[in-house]
DNA sequence: AATGCATACAACCGCCAGCTA
DNA sequence: ATAGCTGGCGGTTGTATGCAT
């Protein structure tokens, strides 16, 4: 048996909300709330809707700390390294971003950040000049598709799935170089900067989201398996910020202290 | 001025998880 | 224990608006 509609969908009114609506609908929530049900409030209100398409109006469009207009470039930077961290979580993402909502934050992405990532996904490679600073070697990055896992996930912080591939600290991490392109493609997510000519002082994608530490992010946005813990025992002691990885039984990744990505 | 195309965003759809009877 | 209901969510579609030709 299939479940029952929410909605007698022949009685309901659909499409856009006039303002009669929008009044109506606010006039009610801020007199009497919801009531604990939104299936029941449309009635109550006076409307002609489904109760899930009031709730969506309410919270979307019709709530009074919703911020409509422009993302500023702060917020960009939000939504950009948390779906890298995340994914299409838009909700925990849009949480971050006082007065946005999910689905403000969903089209943003889908219409803007998504071309520029897309428009952009070539090209990316570290500089090999960057000279270690910690006991590891160096290598160059994969070129984009072979890029593999790589994740920035808060202020100050980069990691990496190949050991291989990177030494460490502040000094390796200047040196992370983006040739003549707005993104980095991951694996299964992305990375994307405003193109703006390459300032490093306009750039900001390294910012400060409010965690506690690295194993904070890690721990609490769903790394499975082996993944899902940072072992600080694992720390390069000739690099304090460095942890280095056993792929059998810690995480896959490298974690590098890192200051800024050169955008040229 | 008219038309077609691109873009932005509001709204809907269907699935899922949690709660409750 | 389980079936039904509801809220929440992400994906997708529809439509209004702006822009180019």
């Amino acid at each position: 048996m299939g479940r029952s509609p929410c909605c007698d969908k022949a009685n309901v009114k659909r499409g856009p909300w006039s303002p009669e609506e929008d009044t109506a609908l606010k006039n009610y929530v801020q007199r009497y709330g919801t009531g604990g049900s939104w299936i029941s409030l449309p009635t109550k209100a006076g409307l002609k809707r489904c109760g899930k398409s009031c709730r969506l109006r309410w919270l979307n469009y019709l709530r009074p700390d919703i911020k409509h207009g422009g993302f500023t470039e702060e917020e960009v930077n939000i939504i950009c390294s948390l779906y890298n961290s995340i994914g299409s979580r838009w909700s925990i993402i849009a949480s971050h971003l006082p007065g946005r909502t999910d689905n403000d934050v969903k089209n943003y992405w889908n219409t803007k950040l998504k071309k520029k990532l897309l428009a952009g996904k070539n090209g990316v490679y570290l500089s090999n000049t960057v000279t270690p600073s910690c006991n590891t070697s160096f290598t160059t990055l994969p070129l984009s598709s072979e890029v593999g896992l790589v994740q920035n996930l808060n202020p100050n912080t980069l990691i990496v799935s190949d050991p291989t591939q990177f030494s460490s600290s502040q000094e390796i991490s200047s040196g992370i170089s983006i040739a003549s392109s707005s993104s980095l493609a991951m694996d299964n997510s992305y990375v994307s900067w405003p193109s703006n000519g390459g300032s490093e002082d306009d750039y900001g994608f390294f910012m400060d989201l409010g965690f506690g530490s690295p194993y904070d992010i890690l721990n609490g946005f769903g790394f499975q398996g082996k993944n899902t813990e940072v072992d600080p025992n694992l720390a390069d002691p000739s690099c304090p910020n460095l942890f280095v990885n056993d792929t059998d039984t810690k995480p896959q990744g490298l974690l590098y202290q890192s200051q800024k990505v050169t955008l040229y």
